[in-house]
DNA sequence: GATACATTATTGGTCGAACCAATTAACCCC
DNA sequence: GGGGTTAATTGGTTCGACCAATAATGTATC
């Protein structure tokens, strides 16, 4: 079965870790700490957190797997320019670091999003299995048990799949997680719920007919309409929770990534 | 200066829990680990692999980073499915556990990669700040002395920055970095190093001159030649060493990420 | 007998101290 | 000043203990 992953989580409870890392990161984008300069020892850092060296190297290890760190023995740790980071997940610990960089994040995600999984869309639509088109109708027709936004992110899944792409999955498995919690910004209009039920409903007999180009036309359209209406909600709304205050609602280009 | 993080990293050295990284991930790709099912406790393991319980953790919990394992207090660690994963890293750590898997993936980056970067070349057209273009022209056309494969990578990476869009750049340091081991296949012909000479004068005149849709062109034909010119590169080549076996190369589609 | 609750056992999370291994810095010798 | 040895620094690993959350067990109540 599809859910066999999907364990009842329980909400996260707070690691001692975990605020290590945050002050960590924090430190490293907003550049308090030098690209190439030495982070303090580990010993020091747990003594000046109050914590275990071994919480402080947690922190360390995730800050190295996300390329912002280089630890190296009997030296020590470096701080890395982020924006040379191979970890695609940065994305996400930046957002985490700072609420203004919320909405630049959101909207490179989207983006994203857009350039690719059309041609996903278009790929899935040729290669797709007999296993797979009965997954999709599955999900896409026969599951109204299912919140729409969860069948939405199924479906999105599932074209994934039947893609055969292993990155183009993973990708989509990034964004979509990423998009739930906005999902219901999305979902809460009833013409974006019919568009989404049209939207399954179409992607699926595109795939089905293994007509490539229609099927990535819809899934252009259906992202293209999303994401405007994702904006327009987020400038209605009056700084929804968690998000970036409104100002930064009207200069979403003015973040430079400058080199440090 | 652009090279301030580029610390001169010594060779890996073998750390302990890669190792156990390393077993734990093969039998959870290989499904040996069944989805859904719990793993053995920290301390079996510990004493299983011969290291201290430090250890096995340090390996649990990148397995969690890499969103493979579920770890939840006071009850255990579960394997989850990873075509469910939504950390793109996944697939990197996927091709060190099978070579099999090797030829899948690298074709899947490629694909990605031929799909994003005309659009971040248009992108950055439009959107690149004088200073970006001052960089785009050091990398470009000011820097004989480095490697065309360092060059190239960097015309890349600025090429990102210009575009503003923070995912497309990590995106492209993820493909780059990724691609960094196989350049040599590529940069090996004097008909491909003309070819990539070319490429970087004109992106860069592209860019500077914001023709956006001309920029985006150049970027996909570069990408595409040279998607072609490495599948053939490694066809001829009989099994280069670290790639898969011959017989992996014939059939680029036929690994079928079933749901398991 | 089924349900609600308290108790116990299991398991991951953190801690402290010690020792190993790699690197760097200091020193001495030539 | 250069080269090699030695000592200090720092990350890597180990051991053993206790804390905290969860699950399993047992018990009382209805």
């Amino acid at each position: 079965m599809a859910t066999t992953s999907n364990h009842p989580i329980s909400a996260k409870r707070p690691r001692a870790h975990e605020q290590v890392i945050h002050v960590l990161l924090k430190r490293i984008i907003r550049g308090e700490l030098a690209v190439g300069s030495k982070l303090a020892t580990e010993r020091a850092m747990a003594a000046a957190f109050q914590v275990n060296r071994a919480t402080v190297r947690e922190a360390l290890r995730y800050l190295e797997h996300l390329d912002l760190v280089a630890i190296r023995q009997g030296d020590g740790a470096y701080v890395k320019n982020f924006l040379h980071s191979r970890n695609p997940e940065t994305a996400k610990a930046l957002m985490h670091v700072d609420e203004a960089m919320q909405y630049e994040i959101l909207s490179a995600i989207l983006e994203v999003r857009r350039i690719n999984s059309p041609e996903v869309a278009h790929a899935a639509a040729l290669k797709r299995s007999p296993d797979h088109l009965a997954q999709l109708r599955e999900v896409a027709l026969d599951r109204p048990d299912l919140s729409l936004l969860e069948r939405d992110k199924r479906v999105h899944h599932v074209i994934g799949l039947a893609s055969g792409n292993i990155v183009q999955i993973l990708m989509t498995n990034f964004y979509e997680d990423f998009f739930y919690e906005f999902g219901h910004l999305y979902f809460e209009s009833s013409t974006n719920i019919a568009r989404s039920e049209a939207f399954h409903r179409d992607i699926y007999h595109a795939i089905r007919e293994q007509n490539a180009g229609v099927a990535r036309d819809i899934m252009r359209d259906v992202l293209e309409y999303a994401e405007q209406a994702i904006f327009r909600e987020l400038e209605r709304n009056a700084v929804p929770t968690s998000m970036a205050t409104g100002k930064h609602l009207h200069n979403r280009d003015d973040i430079n990534w400058s080199n440090q």
